[in-house]
DNA sequence: TTGAAAGCGCTAACAT
DNA sequence: ATGTTAGCGCTTTCAA
């Protein structure tokens, strides 16, 4: 409305004036703090109207200075454009507002040099504590973290110098397996065979899932043969190369096929749409990671949603409880199990 | 090493008493305006190394309290775990981290409250700007962004105060109808027509897609009843409900079914699955947002996916202009063919 | 080419 | 029950 336009927004100071209050009497009434400066009902009364009137909100910057933290805690992502990662924020995120924390996202999209930029980052804004998901560094995340007394939880991927909650790898491959040797298709010689594809064997996740597909494989068939595993990688072309080559070899599709991810199995689909329609029909799918429009594939898929919730949850009770000391606590995930299919319908493959 | 264990990091001061320099010089040096200040390349080098040596790491509260800013940059979304604000925050990220400001991310799941409690403690930590996706009070927001002084743009759902780059829902509502009326199988009476599921009539996407769903139905067919378009909300489980519901009016599914977002295509489905599979053959389906997964169901989807990308660059070169013109900007999505099926395998329906 | 000093807005001793 | 004051770590005149 005035001629002038905006007008600075008021200070702290500025409401102890309008309030005729001392700046530490308005800022005690403001933060909470009053219970322990027995301030009077009616003065704090006095200064909270006059702060809404003039639409004060506090400046944390110089709050967070002052008090040497910022309330806010720090995820970091691989990337926010994956389900499980998604899902986690979306976790993160009411942990910290139950906690009146402000939340902060930043993903690092795998590359060590920015994931550690970004630690830095946000150690130097003080955030009070950080969650690292998918940590691709987590030595040198660490070594920043102790160097400024920042609490931190490792989630997904393992770090050694503070507590990680990491899914149950091991337990979920093998669970799955299991589903999978069990509605697998009865037969002989290779293509009567599990295989497990997808993932990087440097990577601690896949390697401890591909442990328990191999325990779950060996414990009812037997034996694994090395080449039962085919860890290639996460991308989708990768995937749809390896499976052709894997067909190739097989004469057809394998009686069960554990995918290793969400994007490894969209890679698989590519090759599988090039299939006759009868191919399928011996098959079982099996996929560490959930998506709701798989599960309306032509075909049976058993998926595992990872309880990114659970995860997230214990992270913040570690945090909550300074425990520091490095361990692995697993979190199991869930079997998905395909939808029934009813004969007669789109899906049935009879 | 030492047994004092961490000590307090070094602060600004600290490097200039190593560095035998003033501190008004080390900040000239560490912060880049040394170039204003002629500080002797001796003395940079000097300060340089032992802030090196020291680890210094600047305290960002500190320096944006005296500043007044904080580098710092945030985004609002109504949700992490849906494609499309996943690939904006993508987006988002990248934008800011070119421009090196510090991107914050928040979601406040649709929640007007929670959506205005986000800005005002985004504000207070003086973030520089604010890019509001999926606005549900804009009205509220702009009010406090102006208060402020905050910078800001709207993406994805339109505010009164300030630029809004939006999708081109008309257009490309428009775009993917005619897609669908190409591939319709001909035929007469209400089965034969194509039908718009899904959204709410409240929200001015929803609003603007039915709109060009009309436009174009209504230049080809002459006429849409108003039974065709059906606002029933995102919630899967209407959309279940809603299509039933058709599907019995009907006799059938429609010959083409526009729906209007990926929540509302997966409630869909879980009608669908339910049908005969002779049911689908005469039905072509189109949906407003994309999914590859989607794309290897077993009958054809037309997508269209939002350019999310293009609207952060923006949305970014409209505060890099400070461009604070309210107006509506559309960014065309790009529609995304069904797969082509190849006779003879498991996607060919004939 | 550099240093001294004020002060950003807030909180927490320490007064009273 | 409340006020005074020092100072968090930094940047920026202003002085030299």
């Amino acid at each position: 409305m005035s001629v002038s336009g905006i007008r600075p927004r008021p200070t702290l100071k500025d409401i102890a004036r309008l309030a005729e209050a001392s700046p530490s009497t308005v800022s005690a009434v403001l933060s909470g703090t009053w219970q322990a400066r027995r301030i009077s009902e009616s003065t704090a009364d006095r200064v909270r109207r006059v702060a809404d009137e003039q639409g004060f909100s506090i400046n944390r910057q110089a709050r967070g200075l002052r008090r040497g933290r910022s309330d806010m805690v720090g995820l970091i992502l691989p990337m926010h454009d994956n389900r499980f990662f998604a899902a986690t924020a979306q976790s993160f995120e009411a942990e910290a507002r139950a906690r009146h924390l402000c939340p902060v996202v930043v993903s690092t999209l795998r590359d060590p040099a920015e994931e550690i930029r970004t630690v830095e980052r946000l150690i130097s804004y003080a955030v009070d504590s950080l969650v690292i998901a998918g940590a691709s560094d987590p030595v040198a995340i660490g070594a920043l973290c102790r160097a400024a007394g920042v609490r931190h939880v490792y989630v997904d991927l393992p770090g050694e110098d503070a507590p990680s909650v990491l899914s149950d790898n091991f337990g979920g491959a093998k669970v799955l397996t299991e589903a999978l040797l069990d509605r697998m298709a009865p037969g002989s010689g290779p293509r009567a065979l599990p295989y497990f594809v997808g993932g990087s064997p440097a990577d601690s996740a896949t390697a401890r899932r591909s442990d328990g597909f191999r325990a779950a494989v060996s414990q009812r068939l037997g034996q694994v043969a090395p080449d039962q595993v085919l860890a290639c990688g996460y991308a989708p072309s990768r995937a749809t190369a390896e499976l052709a080559a894997l067909c190739d070899r097989l004469g057809g599709l394998p009686a069960a096929l554990f995918v290793n991810s969400l994007t490894v199995f969209e890679g698989a689909l590519r090759h599988i749409v090039t299939l006759p329609a009868s191919d399928l029909e011996g098959t079982v799918f099996g996929c560490y990671d959930h998506d709701p429009i798989a599960s309306f594939l032509p075909f049976p898929v058993h998926m595992l949603r990872q309880n990114s919730e659970a995860m997230i949850a214990r992270a913040f009770a570690l945090i909550d409880e300074e425990d520091v000391e490095p361990r692995v606590i697993e979190i199991a995930p869930d079997l998905v199990p395909p939808r029934t299919i009813r004969p007669g319908t789109l899906f049935d493959l009879g």
